[in-house]
DNA sequence: AGAATCTGACACTGTCCAGTGTCAACAATT
DNA sequence: AATTGTTGACACTGGACAGTGTCAGATTCT
């Protein structure tokens, strides 16, 4: 009845109370963790597989049961990084749109600013040649966030072209200001820096959608 | 008369007619430019000493008699896009200032988005962490070349940290949009993408400065 | 012409590291 | 108690590539 040879992927049985995909799962998330602290540091290009397993206090064995690369595992970290983003800043989107777009930034703050890792994470090696698709993910997910939230909204969207520009310009001005931010060379506190990013985008975002008086 | 022994590097005699010095340094030059053109397109991560040289026509020997490492040569080819962008936008700001924002983004347009190479090389290759000292200095050129020039304009420049931020902000907005434009994710011709720039960069400024009527 | 140097092709060595295998101790199942 | 699956430590292999060396042919100088 097939006996599981040594090299064969079977782990069945349970091992110290815990069922054997939970435990796999659980080494998974290790690795995962390990792969945010080290690529959020120092950088994807500079890790090496065994770094990440000493990180997670697993060996190799465990790495590769749950990846075929450090690529891999570089987007398991991007793509948990983005569900992580987009489970706050989504439903403050739908809750507030964009005409209220403080508390928007509040969330997003919340859940990218707070960890200098995660910013690292996704702005600078995100741009690694294996995750440019997943940065590229990221970016049309606040195009689309952005376009068809609040879709009542007075906007005309003059062309489409305009508005994804104007999309990649706040992405680009947020990741680049948080990547400052947390490399320590802006001086302001996580609040002023919100202000700052909710003055940019209301100042970027096509005019009338925003009355204009109550801005300075 | 010490001889030059195989190893020393020695290079002293004309060759073909061109002096020693003249060949060094246009051998150089084809590497930077090899540099250049594979950074730009397949990446840093991705390129070895022998592609550059097979690139430029030469082998490693001309290599390791110009740089010690590939970082090295990456370093030259970022400073070369950096010193012939400053060439172009320099002077653009120094003659026409901030009030007129337009001829310097069409400087910076002719000496950046020109080339979709050196926008990969400067906004994306440049967080190597090798070169991330370049890409702050770079950021760094920008500050100063906003705060320092037309210091007679009508602006209080609030605080400094606001100042700094809103540069990194424009920073991040314009290489995030050179990008996306560059890899063919922005339906616009270069005139419309400089206008987009130039509005942006408007709209961002402290307000005070432009007498706003002119604007849409 | 003969000596010295420059050039390009390519061989060679050593290092780093991914990916796989081995083994002994341990835990569950029968 | 015996068997089988599980774990961690570590050895092993092979490939890629940096950096250096060798050599033959071409060029310059005396």
């Amino acid at each position: 009845m097939a006996a599981a040879l040594p090299g064969s992927e079977g782990s069945v049985r349970p091992y110290k109370g815990v069922p054997a995909d939970q435990r796999i799962a659980e080494r998974r998330a290790r690795l995962v963790q390990a792969g945010l602290q080290r690529f959020g540091t120092v950088g994807i290009a500079a890790t090496r597989v065994d770094d990440v397993c000493a990180e997670a206090g697993l060996t190799k064995r465990y790495f590769y049961e749950s990846f075929a690369s450090l690529d891999e595992l570089a987007g398991a970290a991007v793509d948990q990084a983005i569900a992580e983003l987009a489970t706050v800043v989504v439903p403050a989107v739908a809750e507030h749109g964009w005409r209220n777009p403080r508390p928007v930034f509040e969330a997003f703050a919340s859940g990218l600013l707070a960890d200098p890792r995660t910013i690292r994470l996704l702005v600078t090696e995100a741009q690694h040649p294996a995750l440019a698709a997943k940065r590229q993910q990221l970016i049309e997910l606040a195009v689309d966030l952005w376009l068809e939230a609040d879709p009542l909204t007075d906007r005309a969207p003059e062309n489409l072209s305009t508005q994804r520009l104007l999309a990649h310009a706040m992405a680009g001005a947020a990741g680049e200001v948080a990547l400052a931010w947390a490399n320590g060379r802006l001086d302001l506190t996580l609040e002023e820096m919100i202000d700052h990013l909710v003055r940019i985008f209301v100042r970027i975002t096509p005019a009338r959608r925003y009355p204009e008086p109550g801005l300075r």
